[in-house]
DNA sequence: ATGGTTGTTGGACAA
């Protein structure tokens, strides 16, 4: 069985001490980091090191930066998503694992809507429908789990009628996310919940949004055919949101059984 | 409607 998890830490310096005990307690084979908000070289490898993780890392500093953990060693890794090579934002990394394709990935937010935001935002899940398409070609089963800051449906948020014209639920937003989908694609978690509702992976800061459970569903993990094939559970643990100095994203994990040889 | 919060950073900006 592999074990991966996806996490937007929400800066990996100030979070450091609840993101290792997470991954001490829970030992997932690998482990996808968004808004780590460090440099590559400020990243606290060693600290990952310790428990047995190697690491890959595109960090930018103060905002976004990506990193892929795991118990295996990493390979062949991409530290860019094709398509934009001027794009400054670090917000994509793709290596090897076993026999895995894996991407951590941290999707533009797009608010406010109206200015540069968001035809970026809508530009980045363009590339990464090329990147799907690319990559499924090459018929290697792959896993692309992040914080894609898409709320796919209405019972993903707490209140849809409000969330109607942000980024993260306009319908030009959710029809990207569902051509992505159409590749054949599986978003794991309602692949295997199609009935769960309130199965948020995020809450603000603000307004009491988690003691309220004022919650939306951006963080996903989603599968190529020979992953899905695979997929054995999708779990959202809420227990990193209630602790001191949470991150305002909670982790998702999904398991895929080995592969049959 | 506004403001409510957190992180980076040392004033806004991003979320």
């Amino acid at each position: 069985m592999t074990r991966i998890a996806t996490w937007n830490v929400n800066s990996v310096k100030a979070r450091l001490a609840n993101v290792t005990g997470w991954i001490a307690e829970t030992r997932p084979e690998i482990v996808l980091l968004q808004e780590i908000k460090c440099e590559t070289d400020a990243f606290p490898r060693a600290a990952f090191e310790e428990l047995g993780y190697h690491a890959a890392v595109v960090g930018q500093k103060s905002y976004n930066g990506v990193a892929l953990l795991s118990t295996l060693p990493v390979s062949d890794v991409l530290d860019r998503l094709p398509g934009e090579p001027e794009d400054p934002q670090a917000r994509y990394v793709e290596a090897t694992v076993g026999g895995l394709r894996v991407a951590s990935l941290y999707l533009p937010n797009g608010n406010p809507v109206g200015t540069e935001k968001y035809p970026y935002k809508l530009r980045w899940m363009d590339r990464l429908h090329e990147r799907a398409r690319a990559l499924l070609a090459e018929e290697v089963p792959f896993v692309l789990g992040g914080d894609y800051n898409v709320i796919p449906a209405p019972e993903d948020v707490y209140d849809p009628v409000g969330w109607t014209e942000d980024a993260l639920f306009r319908l030009d937003t959710r029809r990207q996310f569902r051509k992505l989908l159409n590749l054949g694609l599986t978003e794991a978690f309602r692949a295997l919940h199609p009935q769960e509702r309130h199965a948020y992976t995020f809450w603000d800061y603000q307004a009491g949004a988690w003691p309220r459970d004022n919650g939306l569903r951006i963080d996903h993990f989603l599968l190529s055919p020979g992953a899905a094939d695979r997929l054995v559970s999708c779990t959202i643990d809420r227990g990193p949101r209630g602790r001191e100095k949470a991150s305002d994203h909670t982790p998702v994990i999904v398991e895929l059984a080995d592969p049959v040889s």
